[in-house]
RNA sequence: UGCGGCGUAGCCAAAUUGGUAAGGCGCCUGACUCUGGAUCAGGAGACUAGAGGUUCGAGUCCUCUCGCCGCAGCCA
């Protein structure tokens, strides 16, 4: 077991505020997606953070949709989310939220603040508040309806909310300050009209708040104690402040971190979005994308994730963590719960010359040496048998420990055999079979004479042998940050076009008929890899999650050097 | 040139009220092994962005400099 990392600084924070019972005792976070998208391995990060923190101090953990914009979101986003937060073993009980569950109370404050001479409608268009609000080094300037009456704002508001205006047309904003060095204090749009229908509230508003007038207030509302949101919302903490100030309502503890980055792959919903629409990838779900549903079709458990995400820790500063980090988790949770099996993924035919024609043998072989309890299984054996072709080279390099003309290798819980001849096509010389003969007195695996063998090699019987097919995937991107384009290209030109490669003539020992959906499975000495959905009961899918760490490719990456 | 953050080994990340730099991943050795997997045992690697200052003593306090990230959606 690894051992458990101490508080990081927001947990810190949490102990404090429960030493000095700041909010009587409660603990309570949110979990805040907009459903515009699926779920990623970063929001896996604040979903790990919000809800951790609620169990492990005896708080509660809301669920909360920021439906806030009804032109992106959609039904299946939000049922998507459910399933992804359960999956990844999370439970909000009775606290589902939803943003537009507040509509109502928001537009009151929303006339309460133009009451109270804090808010006015504005008719300037998109374009123009955009003059308006100056840039990073120059103030703003004050929108000519800065001044209107309380009166004639109530009425502009009252006939935005009654859809008289055209979608741009006018916007309700926070008066403040348009000279503010926090562009975010600029006079900031409360509400605009989108005339859309919403999945929640369908056809009754044809004004919503923006997040930045809803967020606050939603936690507010909620209770929430701590407000926890990435890096890019501290800039907007002190326009939550003044909302809830000015509404004299209930403040949560805000706590910002840096969101989760992670080398070759990209993390930002709109370009996911795009990988999904521009058909990149074949869907959200695509064992290549870095979602929730993504990597648990690509054979990821939560387990592993949650791991992940207890161990990268949490801080504010900006963070990438190799890929290769992720993966390592993974293998550790695989390798403690994954049944063993033999796969050949590319076959090659071996033919046991004194082996006879129709025997055939039984060998027990070991479904989990880390776990016990998962007991032994039964391998069929017989005189024709496949091998990986990698498994054998005719030409064999230094610290090649395989099968090579005239060398004996152990085939895994069978026998030692020799390779004594090789056929090849005449015309192209390829490796059509190899011959071999096998040493009946090593039965099992061991030599009597306490011969030793350098190498074991996995293998299927081709008379038992079903044949499927794999998925091997490889990272999508080929850069190390793919949200740079070189020499300001496209981010698109750095996805990798050979990020999956499908075998279909794997063969399989028949045992494996007996797995199901998702289950994870590891291909004895070539990684781990888990049942698709697209199986079907003639043919067997396998998308392979992560290979076993390969140090045979590390020294043949140095030899090459 | 504005505001807000951040800067500890290749990548993450700790360091109670200032006390003399945890841990994980990766890397290198070796052991063991019927998965070149796993496991086990060792090891290398940080003048804590830089420069001053306070102090007996600073990653921790002060000053200045440099670098990186975010912000100018009627996205969130």
């Amino acid at each position: 077991m690894t051992k458990t990392p101490g508080p990081d600084f927001i947990r810190t924070i949490v102990e404090e505020d429960m030493k000095t019972n700041k909010w009587n005792g409660r603990i309570a976070t949110r979990f805040p997606p907009e459903p515009n998208g699926y779920l990623h391995i970063g929001h896996a990060k604040s979903i790990c953070l919000n809800f951790g923190i609620a169990k492990q101090y005896d708080g509660e953990c809301h669920l909360r949709f920021d439906d806030t914009n009804p032109a992106k979101e959609e039904q299946e986003y939000i049922d998507s989310i459910k399933d992804n937060v359960r999956w990844l073993g999370f439970d909000w009980g009775e606290h589902e939220y939803y943003t537009s569950s507040y509509f109502d109370r928001l537009y009151e404050w929303a006339v309460r603040l133009i009451e109270s001479g804090d808010a006015y409608v504005c008719d300037l268009d998109a374009e123009q508040i955009k003059e308006y609000r100056g840039t990073l080094t120059e103030p703003g300037r004050n929108s000519p309806c800065r001044d209107r009456s309380v009166e004639e704002n109530l009425a502009l508001f009252e006939k935005m909310k009654a859809g008289e205006f055209d979608e741009g047309s006018h916007v309700l904003r926070a008066k403040i300050d348009m000279s503010s060095p926090n562009i975010n204090m600029r006079d900031p749009v409360m509400y605009r009209i989108i005339k859309a229908n919403h999945p929640r509230t369908g056809g009754k508003w044809c004004i919503y708040p923006t997040y930045d007038f809803a967020h606050g207030q939603s936690d507010s509302i909620e209770r929430i104690t701590h407000s926890i949101c990435t890096l890019e919302f501290e800039d907007h903490r002190p326009l939550y402040d003044w909302y809830l100030d000015k509404l004299g309502e209930h403040h949560p503890r805000q706590i910002e971190f840096a969101r989760l980055n992670i080398t070759y792959t990209l993390l930002s919903k709109r370009r996911l979005i795009t990988l999904v629409e521009e058909g990149h990838v074949d869907g959200w779900d695509d064992p290549r994308m870095p979602t929730i549903s993504g990597l648990r079709r690509r054979g990821f458990t939560p387990e592993s994730i949650r791991d992940f995400c207890r161990r990268i820790g949490v801080a504010k500063s900006d963070n990438t963590i190799e890929i290769e980090y992720l993966e390592h988790c993974l293998r550790e949770d695989l390798n403690k719960r994954a049944q063993r099996v033999m796969v050949v993924l590319n076959p090659l035919k071996v033919v046991i010359e004194n082996y006879p024609d129709d025997l055939e043998e039984e060998f027990d072989a070991v479904n989990n040496p880390e776990d016990e309890v998962m007991g032994t299984r039964k391998v069929p054996f017989s005189k024709e048998l496949y091998i990986e072709r990698d498994d054998f080279m005719e030409d064999p390099p230094r610290k090649f420990f395989r099968l090579a003309p005239g060398r004996e290798v152990r085939l895994r819980y069978a026998y030692f055999i020799r390779c004594t001849d090789v056929v090849k096509d005449d015309a192209t010389g390829e490796i059509k079979e190899l011959i071999c003969t096998y040493d009946p007195l090593t039965r099992g695996g061991d030599a009597p004479d306490g011969r030793r063998v350098k190498g074991t090699l996995h293998w299927v019987s081709a008379r038992h042998a079903k044949t499927c097919e794999v998925r091997l995937y490889d990272r999508l991107f080929t850069k190390l940050n793919p949200a740079r384009g070189k020499r300001g290209r496209d981010w698109r030109t750095n996805i990798n076009p050979d990020s999956v490669v499908i075998l279909n003539n794997c063969k399989m020992e028949p045992f494996i008929e007996c797995m199901k959906r998702f289950d994870n499975i590891q291909f004895e000495r070539t990684g781990y890899f888990c049942v698709d959905p697209d199986t079907t009961p003639e043919k067997f899918v396998f998308n392979r999650t992560v290979s076993l760490r390969d140090s045979w490719a590390k020294i043949q990456k140095s030899q090459k050097k």
